[in-house]
DNA sequence: CAGAAAACTTACCAAATGGTAAGTCTATGT
DNA sequence: ACATAGACTTACCATTTGGTAAGTTTTCTG
């Protein structure tokens, strides 16, 4: 059976938003993609600000029971976070537009972003409440939670999105060195957060 | 002395380019940003792929400038990392729209790419070969050199460019929370580097 | 099988976009 | 005084863009 072309639509389009911008996405790219017509597009989702909304709805999905696939609420300590950045690097090499989508409207923050930002306040809320949780009983080093995840958030999805800078370092982000770089990333915060 | 349009016009598309992106900005925005015309823009770069690579140019030497006036060559190990950070988050605090750019054009890779992509690699290799050094010496723990580099300039960079994510954790963006960040930040890398 | 609703396509359109051509104004050197 | 070059502006233009209107085909339903 195949494939509804509504959800066709979303997945181009989660690709091309996340991997190249708005902007840079014309309906016309995204349906000569899919064969079909600009105005089939228009049909399911009314306007291009509709479609980013929906499409925004989808990777807050699909991020969302990625994470959740992979946060045991039993783990304690850091290896609740290593399940988290585990998951979330591995998110990023299946669908790297996923997190790209997420950063791109993180950063613009646009009309249709208030979705993404509910959803992102209430995952945060909750990590800062464990990360607190851990500090008290010792098992974090002492730092402002909020700000540690931001530091923990910047370096996870910045390792994920930046494949660039992986090949300015000389490394081609090839299976291997991603493997790699998700240990090393998972070894560098449990140095910065593991206390003595 | 008035200041050349040449100079307002690639000062005025760096900070375009850098906080809202290449295609969202129309050579008539920045003309009428200007009070000048779009073709008077086209006197000075002669298409607006052009005018990205001088603006880059541009970007590129702000960034080299402000890294070199903070790397003490004596300096050695966290204090050398501490100040590069330091100067890094104070730049992104006075000038967005020049890490901005960079992070645009580090991810998206197009032609006009090849001058940052290559003053990195020489930037990043100082780095690598500094934290080798220090490494050897003793004084960072070890591990992957170019890892741990991709680890911190994601954590520094995007510290510096995700004011959404401060907001989505309840920090308004203010100069004291980007004074507290700067500090948990240093602390942060602090505690990932440092041997024992 | 009738008909209506769903799922499209073909045909347009106005606005915006990057770019060209030609003219105008101004300073400057001879 | 005058030609010349630099620094623009006015006037266009072809293409692309998001979007509308109306028609056509397919699918479901009574």
């Amino acid at each position: 059976m195949p494939v509804p072309t509504r959800e066709r639509i979303l997945d181009s389009s989660l690709a091309a938003f996340g991997l190249r911008g708005y902007d840079s996405t014309s309906l016309d790219d995204l349906a000569s993609d899919l064969g079909i017509t600009k105005q089939a597009i228009l049909y399911h989702f009314s306007s291009k600000e509709h479609l980013l909304t929906a499409t925004i709805e989808l990777a807050v999905r699909e991020l969302g029971s990625a994470l959740a696939g992979a946060a045991d609420p039993q783990a304690r300590g850091f290896q609740r976070i290593e399940d988290l950045v585990r998951a979330t690097l591995s998110l990023a090499a299946r669908r790297p537009e996923v997190l790209g989508l997420v950063r791109l409207v993180t950063r613009q923050g646009g009309t249709a972003s208030g979705e993404l930002a509910s959803a992102m306040s209430v995952m945060l809320g909750e990590a800062v409440r464990f990360v607190e949780t851990e500090m008290v009983a010792g098992r974090f080093r002492r730092h402002d939670p909020r700000m540690l995840l931001l530091a923990v958030y910047s370096a996870v999805v910045g390792v994920a999105t930046e494949p660039e800078v992986m090949r300015a370092l000389g490394l081609e982000p090839d299976l291997r060195s991603l493997v790699k770089a998700r240990r090393e990333t998972i070894e560098f915060l449990r140095a910065a957060l593991i206390a003595d």
